[in-house]
RNA sequence: GCCCCCAUCGUCUAGAGGACCAGGACGCCGCCCUUUCAAGGCGGAGAUCAGGGGUUCGAAUCCCCUUGGGGGCACCA
């Protein structure tokens, strides 16, 4: 077997399966604590052009950073990506047949790869401290040349090397980056980029440490795994070169690239988990936007439905995706719009649906759930069109369950009304509300509507009172509606209350 | 500093030479509905298509330059 179908494992490990004829894409996130909204972005349009082409969606964990590992992440990353939706076919935790998928696991491989390119003269073994290397790229940008590596361990033997001085123990292994020519690939979302090869770094492959950078490994991993189409943020076009001389390389045919914009925030840089705390999955779920929202929100960055429709469903974005639709610049991530969307699904909910979201966030605010009296379902109905988060919900339903509220009595107060009238206003209304017959919304709102004509007082600034009294607040649902859900009791005790404030 | 990418209303975008004195959505403003707040309906303001040169009978759409923005330049991904 000769070298080369020794690192092919195209040739040799799998027998051709049906289920190959599609494309393969990937997301390969980091394990570096909460997914970023980008991976999200990115593993969105993954899945629904691999579900459109009926090919798969891979996810590896690119681990290779011992320093920036994260213990949780890997499960965070596997339940925000499964939170959104978006699942993969093949994964660390579902297995697949181009396993591990977990670089971590896989460092041999890597290893004997790194090994190859020192053979044939593609690479070679560097001593140089980090100390130096600092040095020579602050020297190189004062000559205002492109920093890259001196190349002062090339050829050199390490008994060589080791006499000129400032070398630490242990070698990393860089590639030998021609010193003239074009490296060129075509992006299926920006068309022909090209770059001279004299400008590009001796990259460091495999760190002292024995790990691969992720040039190495994504390139020996998405060629092992079969990726067809490899996708990512486009803060990695300048790197896209190395990967496409290793391609070279190894003699393997090159993926389709697709670079995304980045997501930007509105200082028009990248998001960032330092910088945004919107950065992260974790963050619209804790501030209840539902999935379905954000997926068609992320959809509507950068891409657009060829009908021109806003809203739409993943099922959309699969019958319809396609690379050449994306756009070219960052959009600005305009959490405005996201709320307007995310309110408009929730509107959408039915009410089962609703509660059952609803139930973390109420019980995170120490609200009854189960068994409350007045029950959601009689709840629900009157804050469902107001709210844009499922986070706003305890805010807007607490007062149902406080027997009694904070509020300054001034607001029982209407405009152009005295303290007398009101309280007098407020004692007639409890006078009618004992009295009346069924205590539905209907009801209600015929007796007090009377009761304000008698008194000659204007609708709104008896209502205005009851409000305020019933609710402990200027705003609020509707009040024959929120007074029948409170009930009798209820009701004629806050405006008992209210009027001993006054 | 060097390299790369990008450039249509505040924001997301439609637009792939004539259908555009540029369409939609969010936001904003006004009106209607109305007991507050929402939701909904209707209407409005808002882009000399970054600027300048070309090409063409004709350019938001093609080319060049300038400017502006972004990204990369680690033994991080």
């Amino acid at each position: 077997m000769s070298e080369s179908t020794r690192l092919s494992p195209q040739s040799s490990v799998l027998s051709p399966q049906s289920s190959l004829l599609g494309p393969r894409l990937r997301i390969a996130p980091s394990p570096t604590g909460d997914p970023h909204v980008g991976t999200a972005y990115v593993a969105l349009f993954d899945l629904a052009f691999a579900r459109r082409h009926a090919g798969q969606f891979v996810l590896r964990i690119e681990d290779t950073d011992r320093a920036r590992f994260v213990e949780e992440s890997e499960r965070l990353i596997f339940d925000s990506l499964r939170w959104l939706g978006l699942e993969w076919d093949e994964g660390p935790d579902v297995g697949g047949p181009f396993g591990p998928y977990r670089q971590s696991e896989r460092i041999s491989l890597y290893q004997e790869h790194a090994e190859h390119l020192l053979g044939s003269g593609h690479a070679y073994r560097c001593w140089c401290s980090p100390q130096r290397l600092a040095r020579v790229r602050k020297e190189m940008e004062a000559r205002k040349e492109p920093p890259k590596y001196d190349r002062l361990c090339l050829g050199r033997s390490e008994a060589e090397r080791r006499a000129l001085g400032e070398a630490s123990d242990r070698p990393v292994v860089r590639m030998r980056v021609p010193d003239e020519g074009l490296t060129a690939f075509d992006d299926l979302i920006r068309g022909r980029i090209e770059f001279e090869n004299r400008l590009i770094d001796d990259q460091v492959l495999l760190k002292s440490d024995g790990f691969p950078t992720y040039h190495l490994a994504v390139v020996v991993d998405d060629h092992a795994m079969r990726i067809t189409h490899v996708t990512r943020g486009e803060e990695w076009i300048s790197s896209t070169p190395k990967h496409v001389l290793l391609y070279q390389w190894f003699g393997w045919d090159l993926p389709a690239y697709a670079h995304f914009p980045l997501l930007r925030n509105e200082n028009r840089s990248k998001v960032s988990k330092r910088k945004n705390p919107w950065a992260t999955l974790r963050w619209f779920r804790d501030n209840g936007y539902l999935p379905e929202a954000l997926l068609n929100f992320l959809a509507l960055l950068g891409w657009s439905m060829p009908d021109g429709r806003e809203v739409f469903g993943f099922s959309d974005v699969v019958e319809h995706f396609s690379f050449e639709r994306v756009s070219l610049t960052g959009p600005i991530f305009d959490l405005n719009k996201l709320d307007w969307l995310n309110g408009h699904y929730i509107r959408q909910l039915s009410l089962a649906d609703l509660q059952q979201r609803l139930g973390p966030f109420l019980e995170r605010a120490g609200l009854p759930v189960a068994n409350a009296d007045p029950p959601l379902t009689k709840i629900l109905p009157l804050v469902q069109e107001r709210l844009k988060r499922l986070a706003e919900a305890p805010d807007l339903v607490r007062f149902f369950y406080q027997p009694r509220g904070e509020y300054e009595s001034a607001l029982l107060l209407s405009k152009g009304l005295d303290v007398a009238t009101t309280k007098d206003l407020l004692g007639a209304a409890i006078e009618r509300l004992r009295a009346a017959k069924r205590f539905d919304a209907e009801q209600l709102e015929a007796a007090l509507r009377a009761l304000a004509a008698e008194r000659e007082v204007k609708t709104g600034q008896l209502f205005m009172a009851l409000r305020v009294a019933c609710t402990y607040s200027t705003i609020s649902p509707p009040l024959f509606e929120t007074m029948a859900v409170l009930g009798r009791e209820r009701v004629l005790q806050r405006l008992e209350d209210a009027e001993s404030r006054l």
